[in-house]
DNA sequence: CAGTGAGCGAGCTTCCGCTTGACTT
């Protein structure tokens, strides 16, 4: 037992430190917060000040016995929490729950996880901050406040359930605004202008391929471009070479990692957050929620000695980032490998591949600047208006690009891979080989993915590197945001090619907006925000989270008392839930789109019990119907004619041996119904219009497999042995059970089935 | 699992930021 205790935040960071500080000292963990407001009730004294009911959290009942205890026995104890608001907070509730006692007890920080950097901080202890303390308690009774009060709100005014909150509901706006703006969007038709063109006196294969800059409005302009190029002559005007440098990105923080990891790897938040976690607890790389772009003093100087050995001593390039989010804490450093001469490591395929970004990105921010040649020509004629420019680059020397490029969000149309030019002349004469007037159309606003979400959310200052994925997460459950994929739509554009003197005009058929991973707003995520902006705009305004942020810095610096912050918020804020109570539903109307033509009833749309539906007829028609609306559809935006469509469904095939078949569509998507039996419609196949004889197809191959399924069946006791997603498992009565590994299935004995059925424990109840 | 669109009323839902854990199909 030691004379002293150290408590940190994380179990990993107190093993790697009691290393260093060995005897004497125990160093424990506190996982993070120990205390908080008592979760089931608003746990703020409206009335006595906002005073707050801290409480220990069930699950962290045993580490604060624990603590305590080892406390009991230590001549000193030191808090080491993060250098932040929220761990100034961590250590207070410590010497609060603990109940240290302020002779013994110690503030420590330090900043990188060292020998030197430890020591240090044991010579130079401090009190707590007890400013920072309660900045932390503003905003956490803030936090409190906004969420306990609009929610239940939301429950009286939309529906049970429902939640709001300063971060998660600017989240659902940002991207219920996006929606908006992508449906107001007008795509507009513009022609872009190429050339191919063969430099005289050189081989015939060598083509460069040249474009006009500017964007022609409508056909007639373009193809007056194309005419006045028939007889033309070109030649080179300007050939430049200019000088040009790219510089390598920070190394990772929590956003950048996220947004990377998605881009190149293909990752989502909490897959990148899971992962990242594993080689953190596994030693391989920093602390993996953190703001700072910063590198230990350690890292650059291994870095220096990897990049010499590696690629030699040119290539490195010691630099240190300064970090431009606004209300970073950097309280850690960015997110590195631990060793930066560990190349690779050992892991799942998903560890290696995200420490292998890792390293990169981290290497690469120590690396020299590449050194690019920029070429642009410029290709002209007598009596053509317009001028063609190419451009080429060369790498002259390619540093960081070595090792890493990052990624960028747009998805270009046309690769714009460098080419390279042919040694070229002012005036010297260029063949048209031919010339092209292309119709593009402009894009609208791209959706966000999750991991440009936070982009923009870290952008704007609103939440912290540990919220990130669980408030998009959040979102998610809520219903408010999908995360999915549209296939995209096909459209036509123009082509017209001059080629010999001649044009000729055609047409193509351009696949355009199809997107992957793209979070979309459903019906009650519009609802809720549109309710919330009419009435708490103040709250759910980009803006909001900076303003409270100034004035938490404020009470840090000790100029403000936490609770008058929180007075001048609460008393207009309350003012408003009062009135907003008192007011009618929120505009939760229903939308009429028109008449069925087949009845003469009204058609509406609205937001029923279990979601978004249709309706034909008046709500007290006894005959009125009923049909939910399609993934992907809006009440804001569906059509008569989408609505009317609905309601053709269930629609009845025909018949198979007398037995009716049936397409729908249902919760897991279209399915046709034979025999009592669903049956999941392939992709190629709309149960609007699928056809009996594509039924019967259809039927006849999901027999087959269903037969592949069975592999052995022992009938008097209800037992199956049936091929799953899985792999093969026991099924009996409605419980499956697993088949140990080595066994084959197919000759397992009844003696030993029931063995494995009396060995598999009962599943625990369900926890959230 | 593949349709629901209500009625009565009790009891519950919910925030943001720190940190990991222990469950199997």
């Amino acid at each position: 037992m030691g004379e002293n205790l150290v408590i940190v935040e994380s179990p990993a960071k107190a093993k790697t430190i009691g290393k260093f500080l060995g005897e004497g000292f125990t160093v424990k963990s506190s996982f993070g917060h120990i205390r908080d407001l008592a979760s089931n009730t608003l746990s703020v004294d409206l009335e006595k000040g906002y005073e707050p009911n801290y409480v220990v959290s069930d699950d962290k009942k045993k580490v604060v016995s624990e603590l305590k205890a080892l406390a009991k026995k230590s001549s000193t104890v030191w808090l080491a929490s993060d250098e932040d608001r929220e761990g100034e907070a961590i250590a207070w509730h410590l010497s609060e729950a603990l109940k240290l006692d302020p002779e013994k007890t110690k503030r420590i920080v330090f900043h990188e996880i060292t020998k030197e950097a430890i020591d240090n901080a044991v010579k130079s202890p401090r009190d707590i901050d007890m400013d920072l303390v309660m900045a932390q308690q503003a905003r956490r009774v803030l936090d409190r406040i906004v969420g306990f009060q609009l929610s239940p709100l939301l429950w009286k005014k939309v529906r049970p359930k429902l939640s709001a909150g300063r971060v998660q509901s600017v989240a659902v706006r940002l991207i219920v605004e996006r929606e908006r703006e992508i449906l107001a969007f007008i795509a507009k038709s513009q022609y872009k202008i190429e050339g191919l063109f063969h430099p005289e006196g050189t081989k015939q294969s060598i083509k460069v391929k040249a474009e006009v800059a500017e964007r022609f409005e409508g056909e007639t302009e373009a193809l007056s471009v194309l005419e006045s190029c028939k007889d033309a002559v070109f030649r080179i005007i300007s050939v430049e070479e200019k000088d040009a440098k790219r510089s390598p990105s920070p190394p990772f923080t929590t956003s950048t990692l996220q947004q990377e990891a998605s881009r190149k790897l293909g990752f989502s938040l909490n897959q990148t957050m899971r992962v990242a976690q594993s080689l953190y607890e596994s030693g391989f790389i920093t602390y993996m929620r953190t703001d700072s772009v910063n590198l230990s003093k350690l890292a650059l100087v291994t870095a220096k000695q990897v990049i010499s050995e590696l690629y030699g001593k040119e290539y490195s390039k010691t630099r240190q980032y300064a970090t431009k989010s606004k209300g970073a804490q950097e309280a850690h450093e960015a997110i590195r490998p631990t060793y930066i001469n560990n190349i690779e490591i050992d892991g799942t395929p998903q560890e290696k591949r995200l420490y292998n970004l890792i390293w990169k990105r981290t290497v690469a921010s120590q690396m020299a600047d590449a050194s690019i040649l920029r070429t642009e020509i410029e290709i002209g004629a007598e009596g053509v208006a317009a001028r063609f420019a190419a451009t080429a680059d060369r790498v002259k020397f390619d540093g960081f690009l070595k090792v890493y490029s990052e990624s960028t969000d747009d998805e270009q149309e046309e690769s714009d891979a460098p080419f390279s030019l042919p040694e070229l002349k002012a005036g010297q004469k260029m063949d048209a080989v031919s010339i092209s007037a292309t119709e593009k159309f402009t894009q609208k606003p791209p959706r966000y993915s999750e991991a440009s979400l936070v982009k923009k959310l870290e952008e704007l200052g609103i939440g912290r590197p540990s919220t990130y994925a669980p408030t998009i997460s959040t979102i998610m459950q809520r219903g408010y945001v999908t995360k999915d994929n549209r296939p995209g739509t096909e459209r036509v554009c123009k082509i017209a090619t001059l080629e010999k003197g001649e044009i000729t005009k055609r047409t193509i058929v351009e696949k355009w907006g199809a997107e992957k991973g793209r979070l979309f707003p459903e019906d009650i995520g519009i609802l809720v925000n549109d309710f919330l902006v009419e009435n708490f705009d103040s709250v759910v305004n980009f803006g909001f989270t900076a303003k409270v942020e100034e004035q938490f810095d404020i009470v840090a610096q000790g100029k403000l008392k936490w609770n008058k912050l929180i007075d001048e918020f609460y008393k207009p804020f309350s003012k408003r839930v009062e009135e907003t109570l008192q007011e009618s539903r929120p505009k939760n109307a229903e939308r009429e789109l028109g008449t069925d033509p087949a009845s003469g009833k009204r058609v509406i749309v609205r937001l029923g019990r279990f979601g978004p539906l249709a309706q034909i007829g008046e709500s007290d028609d006894p005959e009125k119907r009923f049909v939910s609306l399609a993934k992907g559809q809006l009440l804001e935006t569906i059509t008569l004619e989408e609505a009317l469509q609905l309601f053709a469904l269930p629609r009845r095939v025909g018949e198979i041996k007398d037995e009716e078949v049936i397409a729908s569509s249902g919760r897991f998507g279209p399915y046709i119904k034979y025999k009592g039996k669903f049956i999941s419609l392939p992709k190629e196949f709309s149960p609007y219009t699928v056809t009996i004889e594509e039924a019967a197809a259809i039927i006849e191959e999901s027999d087959k497999k269903e037969q592949q399924k069975l592999i052995k069946s022992f009938e008097k006791e209800g037992i199956e042995i049936l091929n799953g997603r899985f792999g093969p498992y026991i099924k009996k009565g409605k419980k499956n059970y697993k088949i140990p590994k080595g066994k084959d299935p197919a000759s397992m004995d009844l003696e030993s089935i029931l063995k494995i059925i009396e060995e598999t424990p009962e599943k625990p109840a369900k926890k959230r």
